[in-house]
DNA sequence: TTGCTCCTCACGTCACGTGAGGTGGC
DNA sequence: TTGCTCCTCACGTCACGTGAGGTGGC
């Protein structure tokens, strides 16, 4: 038999695992963990027993990596490709709703990092223990406090700032001020929102 | 013997580990797991062997959760408290970029679900293979790519473009549009580089 | 006496990482 | 013939979750 076939095209060729590997930035161990949960099988073996896989399934791993990237597990990717047809908009939805309270979180992390840092003296001494007061302190106030914990903290807090200096004083205010400027409004209300729950009363 | 002893404080009391679960938000076996790994040992017990946590021990509670809040696993907020006085710049500055990275992901995927989205319709067929195309399509222009999978790429977005109809598209120019100018410059000049890369020259 | 809390194993989870020891293809 | 890639176990990782079976304190 001597068959005229055209010279196969790029979506025709076979992959091997460690090409697929480094065409997706994947592992091979990563490729073999999806084969062996039956998330992606590839439809082609050698012999001996290689993977060959498909233009098919290169496909199918895009959109398993696509919808891990966005945010589901193997085993819901696995559901959302193989299972009966659902409605998309809920799974973004949800997928929505987390990303943006990783956003909410990131952007709280941030401010005390930025805050933090410039707290701390830009040289000298590491001053650990004053390091690991102040996470404490601007940490716990992101938390939900039991009314103990409220009291304990508003001393501590007392203490803290009673062993700063006038200088490390002015400064902290002054990076609030720079900081502050950059929140939106949203934020600056929760801010004031916490603050007016931990401090005592004034007027 | 009879010692004058004033009223237990707050911070002299024994806490149950129950008592510290509830009040920190943590469960019962994660604070069993810190005792396992030496990162929180209750400095006391009862005769049966029930865990009694000082108020030393609830302040390093505090302490480990700021460090994990702050993106640090269990051995590194071990090393940090425990380890010999490291310079705390460092590790905030580690952090600051660490963070930084999670934020940009984290807007990226935002505004690829906003899009995707606002690009479905608001009822009807769910229309599940379509979905899957868009993310696929709008995940890989993230990524780095082979020069074979630039043109299977260009290929699949032509194709797809083709399918959609005229009020599918206007719509999508239109959701572009509105999210485009929530974008930062930076974020527009990074778009604008990934287009280029991805469109054939028009000129 | 009845719950509630506490205890110690000890295996399970999730998405792979990391060798161990061996075979196959260019 | 020499590397390089491939294969299959199989245990390890991380921060706990989840019972299993039993004891102690109010």
């Amino acid at each position: 038999m001597h068959l005229t076939r055209d010279k196969p095209t790029e979506s025709d060729r076979l992959w091997r695992v460690g090409e697929l590997a480094a065409a997706t930035g994947l592992t091979v161990r990563a490729l073999h963990h999806y084969d062996e949960i039956g998330l992606l099988k590839p439809s082609a073996h050698t012999g001996v027993g290689h993977r060959r896989y498909t233009g098919a399934d290169v496909r199918r791993l895009h959109q398993i990596r696509a919808l891990v990237g966005f945010g589901l597990s193997l085993a819901e990717v696995g559901a959302v490709l193989d299972g009966p047809p659902t409605d998309p908009r809920d799974l973004i939805q949800r997928q929505l709703a987390q990303v943006e309270q990783r956003i909410a979180a990131a952007y709280r992390l941030r401010h005390n990092l930025v805050d933090l840092l410039r707290a701390l003296p830009d040289e000298g001494e590491p001053a650990a223990p004053t390091l690991i007061e102040l996470i404490e302190v601007m940490t716990e106030m992101e938390q939900a406090l039991t009314p103990q914990q409220f009291a304990e903290l508003a001393e501590h807090r007392r203490r803290l700032v009673e062993s700063l200096s006038q200088e490390e004083l002015a400064e902290m205010a002054e990076t609030r001020r720079r900081l502050t400027e950059q929140l939106t409004p949203a934020e600056l209300a929760e801010m004031r929102r916490r603050r007016a729950a931990l401090l005592p009363r004034r007027e």
